[in-house]
DNA sequence: TCAACTATCACGTTTGAAGGGT
DNA sequence: AACCCTTCAAACGTGATAGTTG
């Protein structure tokens, strides 16, 4: 199915010639010593470049680092176009990251997934009005080591843990259209963090006590498929940089988001659970804190107006409606974030702590955007094929399902749902023995994730979904991958290329197989 | 022993269904 | 019938805390 898709495309003008049998998501440069790639970037260092590639940064494995001399970029022949330099970007919620980027950001992480606090909001400019384009977001290692807090500062505590590679969440309004993009601002709010490894949930993954970057990347692409060979503009603000922890560690921080966080309400002063403490009397040192709490935070706000923007909103009808709240009708009208104001907090006592960007130089639109060389997407996928070709020792290239349907070219490719590597390549790819307990002894979609299935509002338009059937023993049914067998392609659709049984979409709730009859452009 | 991590708790917010009014 | 508004309960998101782990 990959390679009819990439020759419809092709004859469209909209994938790249090449070397027809890589898989669309691998790209069609892939380094040529993987193992040597891929044992740098197990190390945490990415700093070497695949000799057939210039991949010289962009690996969502990669820590932040400055771009490279390249100009920015793609080479000839390489996938990827130009980016736009008319895209530009904008933090939204800017003063209110500069609060806590003052004391060093925090962000909880847990095996369930934690949103992040403040939320990444921007707003985009200069982007084609009718153009398709999805906004995605990963987050990178900010560089190479892991800190501990120690005396109200972090300090280095050693090297990095190896950074779980690639999950890229792309936002649930995507794609949509240039214009709908800058109507209102772009809010990441429903991402959510994890510290664990064999997360099924598609979370993004990060080692505790490490520094994370956020990076915002902007792709004209009207589809999943051409996404990963479209042009693309990648943002970052280094106010959001942040120090991911199980537990805050900075009091200042603790207290910043409780009187910005709405749903921390319950621990401000006049809440009960603050009082309780209060009476235990281990409340923390507020002193250093001059401003009252505020009534309410920017999120509030959006809260408030959400109500106000779902009844305003004339064109958000397409747009998933749960994540109307962060993109009020009114809000790109409004100069400043009221609540951003609310809170001001004294210089620290203390130093800043040392993984802030010394000196704040706070830049409220990126100009040079691009930091990266190549599609996001691609990349991961590329480590991914890398990590693949390391566990089986062998180049056999992958394998390529077919898929014997028509293709419309708005329409949402099944392909593009399906998991990123092809069977039965992705069953693992790490280093030794199988993790027990996962179906099939497969890593749990390591890499790319196929962030994809992401979408909630792609998911809720899927409903051709594989109901589990009432039959126990039906349901229980796995085959040779470890995957209910009730998630395999009807009889009859079988592929032509593979010897393998087409690879069942992932358990997981948003990596369901899309009927291709629903379409991806809203 | 201790730092890091996890499960649980109580609270406030968000969400969406239900019902009534216009 | 269609829309709007209010109410309410369940789900969700918080930081705090005590216990567990390595």
């Amino acid at each position: 199915m990959y390679e009819e898709e990439l020759l419809y495309l092709r004859s469209r003008g909209m994938a790249p010639v090449g070397q027809l049998g890589l898989h669309p998501y691998l790209g069609a440069g892939l380094p040529a010593n993987l193992t040597d790639h891929l044992d740098k970037y197990r190390l945490g260092f990415h700093g070497g470049v695949p000799t057939q590639a210039p991949f010289g940064h962009g690996f969502p494995g990669d820590y932040l680092k400055p771009p490279p001399q390249c100009g920015g970029f793609p080479t000839p022949g390489l996938p990827g176009g130009k980016p736009d330099p008319r895209i530009k970007a904008r933090l939204e919620n800017e003063n209110l990251w500069n609060q806590f980027n003052k004391f060093g950001t925090e962000m909880i992480i847990t095996k369930l997934g934690r949103r992040m606090f403040p939320t990444v909001k921007m707003s985009a400019s200069g982007l084609e009005p009718n153009t398709k384009y999805y906004v995605l977001m990963d987050i990178v290692p900010a560089d190479d080591s892991r800190y501990k807090f120690q005396g109200k500062e972090w300090v280095v505590a050693g090297k990095a843990e190896p950074h779980m590679p690639g999950r890229l969440y792309i936002h649930p309004d995507s794609p949509a259209s240039g214009a709908q993009w800058m109507r209102h601002p772009i809010s990441f709010q429903k991402l959510k963090l994890t510290n664990n490894n064999l997360d099924q949930q598609g979370h993004i993954i990060l080692n505790s006590m490490h520094k994370y970057q956020p990076r915002i990347h902007i792709v004209a692409a009207p589809d999943l498929v051409s996404l990963h060979w479209a042009p693309f503009n990648t943002f970052n603000f280094p106010q959001t940089c942040f120090m991911a922890v199980t537990a805050y560690q900075n009091e200042r921080i603790t207290q910043l988001k409780i009187d910005n966080n709405p749903f921390a309400k319950g621990f401000r002063e006049n809440g009960q659970l603050r009082s309780k403490k209060r009476a235990g009397g281990t409340s923390p040192q507020t002193g250093e804190m001059t401003a009252a709490p505020p009534e309410k935070s920017s999120e509030a706000d959006d809260a408030t107006l959400d109500k106000r923007a779902r009844l305003n909103s004339v064109d958000s009808g397409d747009l998933d409606v749960s994540d109307i709240e962060d993109r009020p009708a009114s809000s790109m009208s409004v100069e400043k974030d009221p609540s951003d104001e609310k809170v001001d907090v004294e210089s620290p006592p203390t130093p800043p702590p040392p993984f802030l960007p010394p000196p704040l130089i706070i830049k409220s639109e990126v100009e040079e955007t691009p930091t990266s060389l190549v599609s996001p997407l691609m990349s991961a996928a590329s480590m991914m094929a890398a990590a693949v070709a390391e566990t089986r020792k062998s180049h056999t290239p992958p394998t390529i399902l077919a898929d014997p349907r028509a293709h419309e070219v708005n329409m949402l490719s099944p392909a593009a749902i399906r998991p990123c590597l092809p069977s039965p390549t992705y069953s693992t790819g790490l280093h030794g023995s199988i993790p027990a307990g996962l179906p099939g002894g497969s890593l749990p979609y390591p890499y790319l994730y196929y962030s994809h299935m992401m979408s909630p509002y792609l998911l809720s338009r899927a409903p051709q979904l594989h109901p589990a059937p009432l039959d126990k023993a039906a349901a229980a049914a796995r085959d040779m991958y470890g995957y209910p067998t009730y998630l395999r392609s009807p009889p009859g659709h079988h592929s032509s290329l593979s010897a393998t049984p087409s690879r069942p979409a992932p358990i997981h709730p948003y990596s369901y197989a899309i009927p291709h009859q629903v379409p991806a452009n809203l």
